[in-house]
DNA sequence: TCTGGGGTCCTAGGACCC
DNA sequence: TCTGGGGTCCTAGGACCC
């Protein structure tokens, strides 16, 4: 250990110890959990798309994301279960809180995963590779779920380790031992190398973390770009000590529907892109947010998709405001796109956001140049305090109890509503201990 | 029957300003 | 008049993650 002689020791930063804990084959778990005929057998989350394959089904080679069809060939003897997606974020929560029992500087990234600085529990609960076992026991005790945990000095080894460990393991990387843990691994156990930089990696023989770390700074930022480059060459040095991050906030909100495939018509761009709003615009309002840029996707047959976007003076989240103008977008860009006549998916997003008080000092602003540009239509206030109106009777009675009419002509398939709350991050993130659902409303 | 939904970060070019 | 550098914002697209 290092101990400065002068008045002023150099910052020499503490080594921490990071955990990871990562729930097993999360969705599929639960429902064996749910349900114990289950257990031991291939089982797949969803139906037309694999949400989630528990291990017995992974050995036959499912994996999320994949075809129903697909994953039934793979593996003849496949049970499709639907999802308790309320159950998934009760049984996600209560794993945090046991996290929560080790230290308060927890950071969840999913609905089954988090990380969490022990460095300055050890004092109180021993060694970390002790209370990682001793998670992983409790969990096991009180959810009834397996968890991999890995034990490291960094996040980003700790996440390493954790993938390592997988199915119910636990691996703990000693300072020291990195290297010799790292090198021998393939790349895409890096965080951020997905199939496209794996094989790019590939074309110079790159197949390993070692080969990677041995790869000069400028060879892997002609081959990836700077910014990757820079990010994959640390990451492969170990040399990433990113800290623990307990309070994200979002920097944009999205809804998107995936369509089959349909003949693009005004009525369908109205119906889907209101349905899409309400959901953002709705979201947007109860976290107390608003923002300024409206960026549409629309999806073709072929999945080649194109984007449009709008930068406004102010920001938004009223839900006609926020439909008129993604209908806007997708008009502008199946303009572009005169060969396209049908499309598989639309998808609304708002970002650059702001505060809500922030947004009350425009909405003066908003009303006077709604009047200007469309006189006789209601101003952006008058449609904002009628969106407040809105989620207030929904709040007690129910989403479906109020709603705008051209979402009614909508086709009735898609995904619950249940499926998509999981989804979003600011869900995964927000439960904090005590803190109850509360409206903007009762805020001021 | 081609592929769920919600996010983050980066790149590259152009506009615009100093 | 021409040249140049630097910064910021915006738009479109892509890779990646859970």
């Amino acid at each position: 250990m290092f101990v400065a002689s002068g008045a002023m020791a150099p910052a020499q930063p503490l080594r921490a110890t990071i955990l990871h804990a990562d729930l097993d084959a999360f969705y599929a778990s639960v429902e064996q959990l749910l349900d114990p005929s289950l257990r031991g057998r291939p089982i797949a989350v969803g139906g037309g798309v694999v949400l989630a394959a528990s291990y017995e089904a992974k050995a036959f080679g499912v994996h999320g994301g994949m075809s129903g069809r697909r994953a039934r060939e793979l593996c003849p003897g496949l049970t499709f279960v639907g999802g308790h997606f309320r159950e998934y974020q009760r049984l996600g929560d209560a794993m945090v809180d046991v996290l929560r029992d080790f230290t308060p500087v927890v950071e969840r990234i999913s609905i089954d995963e988090a990380f969490l600085d022990v460095t300055g529990s050890v004092h109180l609960f021993g060694p970390p590779a002790g209370m990682a076992a001793e998670i992983r026991r409790r969990v096991g005790a009180e959810l009834g779920l397996p968890v991999s945990v890995g034990v490291a000095t960094t996040k980003h080894l700790a996440k390493v380790a954790s993938q390592v460990a997988k199915p119910d393991g636990l691996v703990v990387v000693e300072a020291g031992e990195e290297r010799e843990f790292l090198d021998p691994l393939p790349v895409e156990l890096l965080w951020g190398v997905g199939p496209a930089t794996r094989e790019r990696l590939g074309s110079r023989g790159i197949r390993t973390i070692g080969a990677l770390a041995a790869t000069s700074p400028a060879t892997l930022q002609k081959l990836l770009g700077s910014a990757v480059g820079a990010k994959l060459g640390s990451l492969a040095a170990n040399a990433d000590p990113r800290r623990i991050e307990t309070g994200r906030r979002a920097g944009s909100m999205g809804a998107q529907s995936a369509l089959g495939r349909r003949v693009v018509s005004e009525q369908l761009l109205r119906a889907e892109l209101g349905f899409l709003a309400d959901r953002v615009a709705t979201r947007l309002r109860a976290k107390g947010r608003a923002g300024r840029t409206v960026t549409v996707r629309v999806r073709f047959a072929g999945m080649r998709s194109v984007t449009r976007s709008v930068t406004l003076p102010w920001a938004i989240s009223v839900t006609l405001t926020l439909a008129e103008l993604g209908v806007g977008l997708a008009c502008a860009a199946l303009a572009d796109e005169p060969g396209e006549r049908e499309i598989t998916l639309l998808a609304i997003s708002v970002s650059n956001l702001v505060p809500e008080s922030a947004l009350q000092l425009e909405l003066d602003l908003d009303a006077r140049v709604d009047q200007q540009h469309r006189p006789g239509t209601r101003s952006g206030a008058a449609r904002w305090a009628s969106d407040r109106a809105m989620d207030r009777v929904r709040d007690r009675f129910g989403r479906g109890a109020l709603g705008y009419g051209d979402v009614m002509f909508r086709s009735g398939r898609g995904v619950p509503d249940e499926f998509r709350e999981l989804a979003e991050k600011d869900a995964a993130a927000l439960p904090e201990p005590g803190a109850g659902h509360r409206h903007a409303d009762e805020r001021r």
